[in-house]
DNA sequence: TCTATATAGATGCAATTGCATCTACTGTCA
DNA sequence: TGACAGTAGATGCAATTGCATCTATATAGA
Protein backbone atom coordinates (compact mmCIF):
# COMPACT_ATOMS: atom_id res chain seq x y z
CA UNK A 1 0.00 0.00 0.00
CA UNK A 2 0.89 3.57 -1.26
CA UNK A 3 2.25 5.84 2.22
CA UNK A 4 0.52 9.05 1.27
CA UNK A 5 2.55 11.92 3.19
CA UNK A 6 1.07 15.37 1.83
CA UNK A 7 1.36 18.12 3.99
CA UNK A 8 -1.68 20.01 5.53
CA UNK A 9 -2.98 23.46 4.41
CA UNK A 10 -2.05 24.87 7.65
CA UNK A 11 1.53 22.46 7.82
CA UNK A 12 2.78 24.56 4.29
CA UNK A 13 1.76 28.14 5.47
CA UNK A 14 3.59 27.33 9.20
CA UNK A 15 6.77 26.08 7.25
CA UNK A 16 6.70 29.06 4.78
CA UNK A 17 6.32 31.02 6.86
CA UNK A 18 8.90 29.97 9.38
CA UNK A 19 11.59 29.67 6.76
CA UNK A 20 10.48 33.05 5.68
CA UNK A 21 10.73 34.86 8.53
CA UNK A 22 13.75 33.01 10.23
CA UNK A 23 15.63 33.98 6.51
CA UNK A 24 14.68 37.86 7.25
CA UNK A 25 15.57 37.81 10.90
CA UNK A 26 18.50 36.70 10.29
CA UNK A 27 19.62 38.69 7.88
CA UNK A 28 18.60 41.29 9.15
CA UNK A 29 20.75 40.43 12.33
CA UNK A 30 23.79 39.87 10.21
CA UNK A 31 22.74 43.44 8.90
CA UNK A 32 23.18 44.98 12.09
CA UNK A 33 25.97 43.41 13.02
CA UNK A 34 28.09 44.80 9.97
CA UNK A 35 26.90 48.20 10.39
CA UNK A 36 27.98 47.61 13.65
CA UNK A 37 31.12 46.86 12.54
CA UNK A 38 31.48 43.58 14.85
CA UNK A 39 31.94 39.56 13.42
CA UNK A 40 28.80 38.22 12.22
CA UNK A 41 26.28 35.41 13.79
CA UNK A 42 28.34 32.54 13.60
CA UNK A 43 31.40 34.41 15.63
CA UNK A 44 28.43 35.48 18.55
CA UNK A 45 27.39 31.73 18.78
CA UNK A 46 30.62 30.04 19.51
CA UNK A 47 31.46 33.00 21.85
CA UNK A 48 28.29 32.97 23.62
CA UNK A 49 29.22 29.21 24.27
CA UNK A 50 32.44 29.22 25.20
CA UNK A 51 31.53 32.05 27.50
CA UNK A 52 29.21 29.89 29.09
CA UNK A 53 31.53 27.39 29.33
CA UNK A 54 33.93 29.48 31.52
CA UNK A 55 37.51 28.32 32.16
CA UNK A 56 37.46 25.03 31.94
CA UNK A 57 35.95 25.85 27.74
CA UNK A 58 35.18 23.28 25.68
CA UNK A 59 35.51 20.21 23.28
CA UNK A 60 35.16 21.11 19.51
CA UNK A 61 32.85 18.03 19.57
CA UNK A 62 30.70 19.89 22.37
CA UNK A 63 30.94 22.99 19.92
CA UNK A 64 29.34 21.29 17.66
CA UNK A 65 26.33 19.67 19.76
CA UNK A 66 25.57 23.04 20.73
CA UNK A 67 25.70 25.19 18.02
CA UNK A 68 24.23 22.75 15.43
CA UNK A 69 27.19 23.73 13.01
CA UNK A 70 28.95 21.48 11.06
CA UNK A 71 32.52 19.83 12.14
CA UNK A 72 34.62 21.47 9.44
CA UNK A 73 32.80 24.40 9.67
CA UNK A 74 33.57 24.54 13.70
CA UNK A 75 37.20 23.76 12.43
CA UNK A 76 37.44 26.83 10.51
CA UNK A 77 35.57 29.32 12.58
CA UNK A 78 37.64 27.65 15.34
CA UNK A 79 40.79 28.59 12.90
CA UNK A 80 39.48 32.21 12.45
CA UNK A 81 38.73 32.96 16.10
CA UNK A 82 41.82 32.03 17.54
CA UNK A 83 43.87 33.84 15.03
CA UNK A 84 41.35 37.11 16.17
CA UNK A 85 42.97 36.13 19.13
CA UNK A 86 39.50 35.60 20.44
CA UNK A 87 40.09 31.93 21.59
CA UNK A 88 43.00 29.79 23.05
CA UNK A 89 43.15 26.13 22.10
CA UNK A 90 44.19 23.98 24.87
CA UNK A 91 46.14 20.20 24.50
CA UNK A 92 43.65 18.26 26.74
CA UNK A 93 45.93 16.05 28.73
CA UNK A 94 43.39 12.40 29.36
CA UNK A 95 42.73 12.83 24.94
CA UNK A 96 45.65 13.13 22.63
CA UNK A 97 43.43 13.79 19.77
CA UNK A 98 41.59 16.44 21.07
CA UNK A 99 41.80 20.31 22.42
CA UNK A 100 39.99 22.53 24.38
CA UNK A 101 38.43 25.83 23.51
CA UNK A 102 38.76 28.75 26.02
CA UNK A 103 37.40 32.17 25.53
CA UNK A 104 40.36 34.88 26.11
CA UNK A 105 39.41 38.31 27.46
CA UNK A 106 39.29 39.72 24.10
CA UNK A 107 36.63 37.29 23.19
CA UNK A 108 34.91 38.27 26.05
CA UNK A 109 34.94 41.63 25.15
CA UNK A 110 34.15 41.09 21.81
CA UNK A 111 31.10 39.16 22.67
CA UNK A 112 30.42 42.26 24.91
CA UNK A 113 30.57 43.94 22.08
CA UNK A 114 28.21 42.20 19.89
CA UNK A 115 25.63 41.64 22.15
CA UNK A 116 25.29 45.16 22.03
CA UNK A 117 24.24 45.15 18.87
CA UNK A 118 23.01 41.75 18.49
CA UNK A 119 20.67 41.95 21.80
CA UNK A 120 18.99 45.46 20.37
CA UNK A 121 17.99 43.38 17.45
CA UNK A 122 16.79 40.71 19.22
CA UNK A 123 14.48 43.13 21.23
CA UNK A 124 13.37 45.20 18.33
CA UNK A 125 12.43 42.22 15.94
CA UNK A 126 11.11 39.97 18.50
CA UNK A 127 10.27 41.56 21.57
CA UNK A 128 9.04 44.57 19.99
CA UNK A 129 6.34 42.70 18.30
CA UNK A 130 5.18 40.13 20.46
CA UNK A 131 3.90 40.35 24.23
CA UNK A 132 5.16 37.95 26.55
CA UNK A 133 2.55 35.65 26.34
CA UNK A 134 3.09 35.58 22.68
CA UNK A 135 6.32 34.76 22.83
CA UNK A 136 6.24 32.24 25.43
CA UNK A 137 3.23 30.74 23.36
CA UNK A 138 6.10 30.87 20.80
CA UNK A 139 8.94 29.24 22.34
CA UNK A 140 6.37 26.34 23.25
CA UNK A 141 5.35 25.56 19.83
CA UNK A 142 8.32 25.92 18.44
CA UNK A 143 9.75 23.40 21.34
CA UNK A 144 7.62 21.10 20.09
CA UNK A 145 9.12 21.33 16.65
CA UNK A 146 12.64 20.74 17.94
CA UNK A 147 14.54 17.40 17.03
CA UNK A 148 14.05 14.74 19.64
CA UNK A 149 17.85 14.68 20.38
CA UNK A 150 18.35 18.51 20.58
CA UNK A 151 20.01 20.76 22.87
CA UNK A 152 18.18 23.03 24.91
CA UNK B 1 19.99 59.82 27.76
CA UNK B 2 20.85 56.54 26.84
CA UNK B 3 18.39 54.23 25.20
CA UNK B 4 18.52 50.87 26.58
CA UNK B 5 17.29 48.59 24.76
CA UNK B 6 17.77 44.88 26.32
CA UNK B 7 15.36 42.25 24.72
CA UNK B 8 13.52 40.46 27.52
CA UNK B 9 14.21 36.69 28.32
CA UNK B 10 11.25 35.80 26.95
CA UNK B 11 12.44 37.38 23.54
CA UNK B 12 15.99 35.84 23.63
CA UNK B 13 14.40 32.69 24.17
CA UNK B 14 11.89 33.22 21.39
CA UNK B 15 14.74 34.23 19.03
CA UNK B 16 16.94 31.57 20.54
CA UNK B 17 14.42 28.70 19.37
CA UNK B 18 13.54 30.60 16.21
CA UNK B 19 17.19 30.16 14.85
CA UNK B 20 17.74 27.00 16.10
CA UNK B 21 14.59 25.06 15.12
CA UNK B 22 14.61 27.00 11.57
CA UNK B 23 17.93 25.86 11.14
CA UNK B 24 17.57 22.39 12.13
CA UNK B 25 14.74 21.90 10.13
CA UNK B 26 16.34 23.73 7.22
CA UNK B 27 19.21 21.01 7.50
CA UNK B 28 16.36 17.91 7.82
CA UNK B 29 14.90 19.15 4.37
CA UNK B 30 18.14 19.20 2.70
CA UNK B 31 18.96 16.04 3.57
CA UNK B 32 15.96 14.85 2.31
CA UNK B 33 16.30 16.38 -0.70
CA UNK B 34 19.66 15.25 -1.22
CA UNK B 35 18.71 11.60 -0.24
CA UNK B 36 16.24 11.77 -2.67
CA UNK B 37 18.66 12.64 -5.56
CA UNK B 38 16.57 16.14 -6.44
CA UNK B 39 17.87 19.62 -6.34
CA UNK B 40 18.37 21.92 -3.08
CA UNK B 41 15.67 24.01 -1.38
CA UNK B 42 16.86 27.23 -3.28
CA UNK B 43 15.49 25.96 -6.48
CA UNK B 44 12.47 24.73 -5.08
CA UNK B 45 11.56 28.22 -4.18
CA UNK B 46 12.47 29.84 -7.51
CA UNK B 47 10.50 26.71 -9.58
CA UNK B 48 7.95 27.08 -6.87
CA UNK B 49 7.04 30.73 -7.76
CA UNK B 50 7.69 30.27 -11.49
CA UNK B 51 5.24 27.67 -11.60
CA UNK B 52 2.53 29.82 -9.52
CA UNK B 53 3.69 32.20 -12.62
CA UNK B 54 2.73 30.28 -14.95
CA UNK B 55 3.60 31.04 -18.88
CA UNK B 56 4.24 35.00 -18.53
CA UNK B 57 7.03 34.09 -15.96
CA UNK B 58 8.43 36.31 -13.78
CA UNK B 59 11.36 39.17 -14.12
CA UNK B 60 14.28 38.35 -12.35
CA UNK B 61 13.87 41.08 -9.69
CA UNK B 62 10.28 39.89 -8.95
CA UNK B 63 11.60 36.70 -8.15
CA UNK B 64 14.10 38.80 -5.63
CA UNK B 65 10.70 40.30 -3.84
CA UNK B 66 9.11 37.03 -3.49
CA UNK B 67 11.78 34.51 -2.26
CA UNK B 68 14.32 37.45 -0.68
CA UNK B 69 17.44 35.58 -2.47
CA UNK B 70 20.05 38.31 -2.87
CA UNK B 71 20.29 39.95 -6.65
CA UNK B 72 23.45 38.19 -7.21
CA UNK B 73 22.69 34.80 -6.25
CA UNK B 74 19.19 35.28 -8.37
CA UNK B 75 21.23 36.10 -11.17
CA UNK B 76 23.08 32.72 -10.91
CA UNK B 77 20.39 30.20 -9.57
CA UNK B 78 18.91 31.16 -12.71
CA UNK B 79 22.06 30.88 -14.89
CA UNK B 80 22.19 27.10 -13.19
CA UNK B 81 18.93 26.65 -13.96
CA UNK B 82 18.88 27.14 -17.35
CA UNK B 83 21.79 25.47 -17.76
CA UNK B 84 19.77 22.19 -16.24
CA UNK B 85 17.00 23.35 -18.81
CA UNK B 86 14.47 24.07 -15.96
CA UNK B 87 13.99 27.36 -16.77
CA UNK B 88 14.07 29.39 -19.83
CA UNK B 89 14.68 33.26 -20.46
CA UNK B 90 13.06 35.42 -23.03
CA UNK B 91 13.51 38.68 -23.56
CA UNK B 92 10.99 41.18 -22.76
CA UNK B 93 9.79 43.97 -25.31
CA UNK B 94 8.87 46.79 -23.17
CA UNK B 95 12.36 47.17 -21.45
CA UNK B 96 16.03 46.45 -22.96
CA UNK B 97 17.66 45.93 -19.79
CA UNK B 98 15.36 43.11 -18.55
CA UNK B 99 14.33 39.52 -19.18
CA UNK B 100 11.65 37.34 -18.48
CA UNK B 101 12.35 33.90 -16.62
CA UNK B 102 9.68 31.47 -17.40
CA UNK B 103 9.55 27.61 -16.08
CA UNK B 104 10.12 24.70 -18.79
CA UNK B 105 8.80 21.43 -18.72
CA UNK B 106 11.43 19.78 -17.55
CA UNK B 107 11.22 22.58 -15.31
CA UNK B 108 7.28 21.58 -13.91
CA UNK B 109 8.71 17.97 -13.70
CA UNK B 110 11.54 18.28 -11.63
CA UNK B 111 9.64 20.40 -9.05
CA UNK B 112 6.86 17.53 -9.14
CA UNK B 113 9.67 15.59 -8.29
CA UNK B 114 11.33 17.54 -5.38
CA UNK B 115 7.72 18.61 -4.23
CA UNK B 116 7.38 14.37 -3.49
CA UNK B 117 10.39 15.00 -1.02
CA UNK B 118 10.05 17.86 0.23
CA UNK B 119 6.09 17.83 0.90
CA UNK B 120 6.85 14.80 2.65
CA UNK B 121 9.44 16.31 4.90
CA UNK B 122 7.48 19.29 5.53
CA UNK B 123 4.16 16.56 6.58
CA UNK B 124 6.96 14.99 8.93
CA UNK B 125 8.59 17.65 10.39
CA UNK B 126 6.13 20.16 11.09
CA UNK B 127 2.60 18.77 10.35
CA UNK B 128 2.97 15.35 12.59
CA UNK B 129 4.24 17.51 15.20
CA UNK B 130 1.47 20.50 15.72
CA UNK B 131 -2.23 20.20 15.63
CA UNK B 132 -4.16 22.32 12.74
CA UNK B 133 -5.11 24.81 15.32
CA UNK B 134 -1.55 24.98 17.36
CA UNK B 135 -0.18 25.24 13.24
CA UNK B 136 -2.83 28.36 13.18
CA UNK B 137 -1.27 29.80 15.92
CA UNK B 138 2.19 29.48 14.71
CA UNK B 139 1.88 31.29 11.63
CA UNK B 140 -0.38 33.91 12.97
CA UNK B 141 2.57 34.51 15.20
CA UNK B 142 5.55 34.22 12.99
CA UNK B 143 2.92 36.17 10.51
CA UNK B 144 3.97 38.99 13.09
CA UNK B 145 7.26 39.09 12.89
CA UNK B 146 7.58 39.45 9.42
CA UNK B 147 8.80 43.06 8.18
CA UNK B 148 6.31 45.30 6.96
CA UNK B 149 7.56 45.41 3.56
CA UNK B 150 7.23 41.25 3.26
CA UNK B 151 5.46 39.65 0.98
CA UNK B 152 2.59 37.03 1.24
C1' DT C 1 18.28 66.74 -26.58
C1' DC C 2 21.84 66.22 -23.36
C1' DT C 3 23.26 65.01 -18.86
C1' DA C 4 22.63 62.94 -14.49
C1' DT C 5 20.65 59.46 -11.90
C1' DA C 6 18.25 55.19 -11.24
C1' DT C 7 17.20 50.37 -12.37
C1' DA C 8 18.08 45.48 -14.32
C1' DG C 9 21.11 42.13 -14.38
C1' DA C 10 25.94 40.04 -14.82
C1' DT C 11 30.50 39.13 -13.11
C1' DG C 12 35.61 39.17 -11.11
C1' DC C 13 37.46 38.03 -7.04
C1' DA C 14 37.80 36.83 -2.14
C1' DA C 15 35.72 34.30 1.65
C1' DT C 16 32.95 30.59 3.14
C1' DT C 17 30.67 26.13 2.75
C1' DG C 18 30.20 21.31 1.57
C1' DC C 19 32.12 17.01 0.54
C1' DA C 20 35.28 13.61 0.93
C1' DT C 21 39.12 12.17 2.86
C1' DC C 22 43.13 12.11 5.87
C1' DT C 23 45.88 11.88 10.15
C1' DA C 24 46.24 10.84 14.77
C1' DC C 25 44.94 8.92 18.75
C1' DT C 26 41.52 5.60 21.70
C1' DG C 27 39.26 1.72 23.03
C1' DT C 28 37.93 -3.10 22.23
C1' DC C 29 38.52 -7.67 21.71
C1' DA C 30 40.89 -11.97 20.30
C1' DT D 1 49.87 -7.18 22.35
C1' DG D 2 48.18 -6.59 17.87
C1' DA D 3 44.68 -5.85 14.60
C1' DC D 4 40.51 -3.16 13.95
C1' DA D 5 36.75 -0.25 14.40
C1' DG D 6 35.66 4.29 16.35
C1' DT D 7 36.28 9.18 17.57
C1' DA D 8 38.52 13.97 17.27
C1' DG D 9 39.92 17.28 14.23
C1' DA D 10 42.12 19.11 10.02
C1' DT D 11 42.30 19.88 5.13
C1' DG D 12 42.35 19.67 -0.37
C1' DC D 13 39.32 20.81 -3.67
C1' DA D 14 34.96 22.11 -5.86
C1' DA D 15 30.74 24.79 -5.40
C1' DT D 16 28.46 28.61 -3.51
C1' DT D 17 28.10 33.12 -1.35
C1' DG D 18 29.18 37.94 -0.55
C1' DC D 19 31.01 42.16 -2.00
C1' DA D 20 32.00 45.49 -5.13
C1' DT D 21 31.68 46.87 -9.48
C1' DC D 22 30.41 46.87 -14.33
C1' DT D 23 27.49 47.18 -18.55
C1' DA D 24 23.36 48.47 -20.56
C1' DT D 25 19.07 50.54 -20.77
C1' DA D 26 15.54 53.71 -18.81
C1' DT D 27 13.90 57.90 -16.83
C1' DA D 28 13.88 62.62 -15.06
C1' DG D 29 15.40 67.35 -15.46
C1' DA D 30 17.67 71.37 -17.25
Amino acid sequence: MMEKADPSPAAIKAWARLMRVSRQLVERAEDALKDGGVPPLAWYDVLHELAEAGEGGLRPFQLIERTLFAQYNISRLLARLEADGLVEKLRVADDGRGQTVRITGKGRETRRRMWAVYGRSIAELVGAKLSNDDLETLSALLGRLRHPAMPE
